[in-house]
DNA sequence: ATTTAGAAACAGACCAGCTGGTTTTTCTGT
DNA sequence: ACAGAAAAACCAGCTGGTCTGTTTCTAAAT
């Protein structure tokens, strides 16, 4: 081989669990958890059954992995989002947008959602996912606390606000899935921009 | 036996399939689209698999039937709790506890999401369920468009301030999964009912 | 600087278990 | 007697985990 002949065994290994983990998260976008198989991944991979089990020992800890770089890469993105919100770039309106673009043509919501619907049935995938699932929301919640400010703290926070605009997110994505409705998400996410203008705004720099 | 002698064709098989259905539903409630197998369902009918075949031929005729009746019967629950709400047992604030309730506990919501989830990654499944879930939102809509008024239709109509509330409540469902967290919920459901207020009232009879 | 033993990475065959569909047989109602 | 309903055996295909063999790197010994 030419490409990259000498690698150090740690090199090797890395990347081969990267590729690993990357078809993984593929494999849920495109086929499903159901339809998920370790064969499968592999082949996405393009890496051999062998070193799949060589570095992920079952099916669970390939999934709870890429799971948690899944989740590690949405938080961020988001957190991005949020900078780019406070310090100009983006506007209110295109914050919004840029959010629920991501989630509906990135492959990070149904990925998740594959796996959460999936942990609803399997006890120790729900064990494994739980914890990652707080830490996620958490920072969710870190983002937004300083990113918004509340018109009125008394009716409805900047936390609750956002978190509920992230479940309208999360409710139109599911219904996505079989009506991709293009009309019908214009009009919720105005409606969505507008009603929460009435309790929220983002902070500016100088504040 | 002595509990059904001598039934007629027709109640048998009528009989047959509603545990079918029945079971189907539960076996997606309670292990997943995943795990649910031709097998497992028959099982919990209390029916042999050889009855299963006979009334629906393969898997997706059994899922897509059991889809089916689970539909109807969330939207002529919701029909009711809208009348109730209209005609005066129920208030504003009971309405919307009510709604919540039937989505978290009842069976419908996990059944229909493992389903929906499944369709992602199945073109014939979703070409089947596509129909029936647009069929259901009509009938949404419908109910939406006579039990609640907008303040000012120009920002939020009633249509969409109640698709709103839906979606709210499916994101907050699939967080449920792995967080059942009550405070949680109830503070998203108080600045739910409270923002929603500001924009449509239920109508009442006189009106 | 080479050699060489050992470990890690990788490849692929193998197998037991389960799933869904088909087929054959038995039973129940008309 | 006949037909629809129900039961149960059967089977081909696939999945995930294990096992065995091979290649690539590392580092100690020479």
């Amino acid at each position: 081989m030419s490409t990259s002949e000498r690698r150090t065994q740690e090199q090797r290994s890395a990347e081969t669990r990267k590729l690993l983990l990357a078809a993984t998260v593929r494999s849920l976008m495109e086929v499903g958890y159901a339809k998920t198989t370790t064969a499968g991944i592999a082949r996405r991979a393009g890496v051999s059954r062998g070193a799949q089990t060589h570095h992920f020992p079952d099916k669970m800890a390939l999934i709870v992995s890429a799971t948690e770089e899944m989740f590690d890469n949405f938080a961020t993105g988001l957190e991005r989002l949020a900078a780019d919100l406070r310090e100009g770039p983006l506007t209110y309106d295109g914050f919004f947008d840029a959010v629920w673009a991501d989630i509906l043509e990135g492959e990070w919501f149904y990925s998740s959602l594959e796996i959460i619907v999936a942990a609803r049935g399997d006890a120790e995938l729900r064990g494994h996912l739980a914890p990652l699932i707080l830490d996620l929301h958490e920072r969710f919640e870190l983002t937004w606390s300083h990113t918004f400010v509340a018109a009125d703290p008394q009716i409805v926070t900047a936390r609750v606000a956002l978190n509920l605009m992230m479940n309208v997110f999360r409710g139109m994505a599911v219904q996505a899935v079989l009506r991709r409705d293009e009309e019908y998400f214009r009009e919720m996410l105005a409606a969505l921009k507008a009603i929460l203008a009435i309790h929220v705004r983002p902070v500016r720099p100088g504040e």
